[in-house]
DNA sequence: ACCTGAACACCGTTCAAGT
DNA sequence: ACCTGAACACCGTTCAAGT
C-alpha cells in the first residue's frame, strides 16, 4: 500500500523540482528515490532512462506553460499586459527557491543532454517564440525587426535576466534588469 | 620526463575547455587526467579538491576577460566600438565549439557550487557590469535609468543570447538577437 | 616534488528475483 | 504490475606508498 496513488506522478513532481535547481546533470535518481519513498531502480521501472524522465519531465513543462500562456492571451491582447503576465511566469520561478525555467537551466547543460531531452528543450523555446510572435503582432517591432526577430530577443533576454538574478540570489536584480528592458523598448511596457 | 613542461598549466587548459562545454557538474577529474596524461588521483596534488579547481579556473578567465575588455577600451572611447568588441568575445566561445562563457554556465549550476566557486562567478558578474558602466558613461541610457542598471541588463541579455543560441547551435541566432538588442536601444550600435 | 593504486561512498543502469 | 538487492562501470576524494 504505497503512500502516494500514483509513484509516478509523484516521481516527477520531485524531479521537476529538483531540476529546476540542479538542472539535469544534478539530478539524481538515489536523492529522487529517498523524495519518493522508494529504491532507485524502481525509478527505472517508470522511466527506463535518466533521459527517458527528463524528456516528459520537459514535455509536461512545456505544456504546462502553454496553458499559463494561452491563459494569459484569453484575458487579453494587450501586448503590454501579455508581457507583464510573461515576465511574472519566470520571476515565479525565482521566487520559488531561487529556481529557474527548467528548460533554460537544460538550455546550458545541452552538450550533456540526451538527444530526446535536447529536442524537447528547443521545443520549448519555440513555444515561447510562436506564442511572443502572436502577443507582439499587434506592437511595433524596433527598427528594421520582424516579429520571429523580436521574440526571439525577448525570449533571450528574459533567460538571460533569470540567470543573472539567480547568481544573485536577488528577485529584485531580476526586476530591475526588466525594468531596463522595458525603459529601452526592447520589451513593450 | 613529462610530455608538458607544466602539468598543472595543462589541467588548467584541458579543464577551462571542457567546463566551458559540461559546466562545473559535467567536469570529470578522470577525463580530465585522461587529457593531460596523468591519473586523476594526480589531480588532487595541483588541486586538492574539484571546488579549488573550479575557483582557480574562474578567476583566471576572469582576469583574461578583465584583459580583453581594457585592451578594448584603450583602442577607443566609443560605446558602440567597445560593445561591438564586447559582444565578439561572447561570441567567440560559441564559434568554438558551440562553447558558452564559463560564469555564464557555472550561474547556471549555482546551486551545486562550492562557495569558492559562487563567489568567482558574482566577481565576474561584477567585473562585466564596472566595465560596462565605465563604457556606457558617455552614451544616452534608456529613460529613467541609471548606467548601473543598464550595464545589468546588458550583461544579463548578452548572457541569454548566448545560451539561447547554444541550444540551437547556430551562432546566427546569436548575431540576430544582439541585432534587436541594438535596434530597440538596449545595446548602443 | 610529483605521481600512483587501492579503497571509499557516490552515480545511472541492468537484471534476476520477489510480491 | 510494481518493487527490490546485488552487481557493474562511473564519479570525487583520501591516503599510504612509490620515485
Amino acid at each position: 500500500m504505497p503512500m502516494t496513488p500514483d509513484t509516478r506522478e509523484a516521481i516527477l513532481t520531485a524531479a521537476r523540482s529538483r531540476a529546476q535547481s540542479h538542472g539535469y546533470n544534478g539530478l539524481s535518481f538515489r536523492e529522487l528515490a529517498k523524495d519518493v519513498g522508494i529504491k532507485s531502480a524502481s525509478i527505472h521501472y517508470h522511466f527506463p532512462t535518466k533521459g527517458d524522465l527528463g524528456a516528459v519531465l520537459a514535455r509536461l513543462y512545456s505544456a504546462h506553460a502553454q496553458a499559463d500562456l494561452d491563459a494569459a492571451l484569453e484575458r487579453t491582447d494587450s501586448p503590454a499586459e501579455c508581457l507583464a503576465a510573461y515576465v511574472g511566469l519566470f520571476r515565479k520561478a525565482l521566487e520559488d527557491g531561487n529556481r529557474m525555467c527548467l528548460c533554460g537551466i537544460m538550455a546550458a547543460e545541452y552538450d550533456d543532454l540526451p538527444d530526446a531531452v535536447k529536442a524537447e528543450v528547443a521545443a520549448f523555446a519555440d513555444l515561447n517564440i510562436d506564442w511572443l510572435v502572436k502577443v507582439l503582432a499587434k506592437a511595433d517591432a524596433p527598427a528594421g525587426q520582424n516579429a520571429k526577430q523580436w521574440a526571439r530577443a525577448i525570449y533571450a533576454a528574459i533567460g538571460g535576466a533569470q540567470l543573472a538574478a539567480r547568481s544573485r540570489n536577488d528577485v529584485t536584480i531580476f526586476d530591475g534588469i526588466v525594468a531596463t528592458y522595458q525603459a529601452s523598448g526592447l520589451i513593450p511596457g
